[in-house]
DNA sequence: ATGGTCGGTGCCCGA
């Protein structure tokens, strides 16, 4: 079973992008984040013609998560737990069944910029009720991937120029620690698996701004966690970085990796 | 040296 994740910062600009990516890519399930789009607006019918389930969780203008999946969806949850009053589409969960059963947690973790303020204060909130449900993910000893945009440069080596981010919400010392508790409990970094020693990158993101493309300006935020019993079943993970230099391209690539499921 | 990029929306915000 192929699993990847793709922010595609716009899921009308990006409709070709995606579908020629997802024709090549071949992979079973596919989560989406920034589908930017209500969900009676997404082209639903287009993908589903291509052969794909297709379930949303969207909301009008930012934000929104998606998951594309070949095989058959079950248990579809929508929205983080934690704070029934948080209208922000980010989070959707779902069980894939292949040749055995796949939680799926899709998520795009708030931005939190700029930092001191109140989206800062949101983004370590909602990082806190993440480090509540995969606790709960965990305790069922099921195979769960938790894969997205996390928004935050796990390590120095996870950036090109880590100087650059030293005060950015996606580095700073609490992003970085909120994301090591989550990872603390049990979780595999799936994409740091294939090349544990690497000095630099892979990076995952490179902004539209300031030619970081061209200079190879990039960082990690898009990951892939793997609950024990996920990480018993990795057979391969990879970083689709050719997809940043397609036409109108994303600012994220595609990260993927394949389980014996 | 300076300002620079996108997408979605609606004449600006979020990243």
């Amino acid at each position: 079973m192929k699993i990847a994740s793709f922010n595609i910062n716009g899921i009308k600009a990006r409709i070709m992008a995606l579908t020629d990516w997802l024709s090549a890519a071949e992979a079973d399930v596919v989560v989406l984040q920034e589908i930017k789009s209500i969900d009676e607006a997404f082209p639903r019918a287009h993908f589903e013609d291509l052969g794909w389930n297709v379930e949303t969780h969207g909301q009008k203008g930012f934000n929104g998560v998606a998951i594309l999946s070949k095989l058959p969806i079950e248990d579809v949850m929508r929205g983080l737990p934690g704070d029934e009053s948080d209208e922000q589409a980010r989070y959707i969960e779902a069980t894939v069944v292949g040749d055995k059963a796949v939680r799926i947690a899709g998520l795009y973790l708030p931005n939190g910029n700029p930092v001191p303020g109140p989206k800062y204060d949101y983004k370590l909130a909602w990082m806190e009720r993440l480090r509540i449900r995969s606790a709960e993910l965990l305790a069922s000893e099921m195979p769960v991937v938790m894969l997205g945009d996390y928004n935050v440069i796990p390590e120095t080596r996870d950036a090109a120029t880590p100087k650059k981010w030293e005060d950015d919400a996606l580095f700073l010392p609490q992003s970085r620690a909120a994301m090591r508790a989550i990872q603390w409990q049990g979780w595999s970094d799936a994409i740091r698996l294939r090349d544990p020693w690497s000095t630099r990158g892979p990076f995952t993101f490179w902004d539209f701004q300031g030619g970081a493309w061209s200079k190879d300006d990039g960082i990690r935020i898009d990951h892939m966690l793997l609950s024990p019993q996920a990480a018993d079943l990795l057979v391969e993970t990879g970083v689709d970085r050719e997809a940043r230099a397609a036409e109108k391209p994303s600012d994220h690539v595609p990260v993927w990796l394949r389980l014996a499921a």
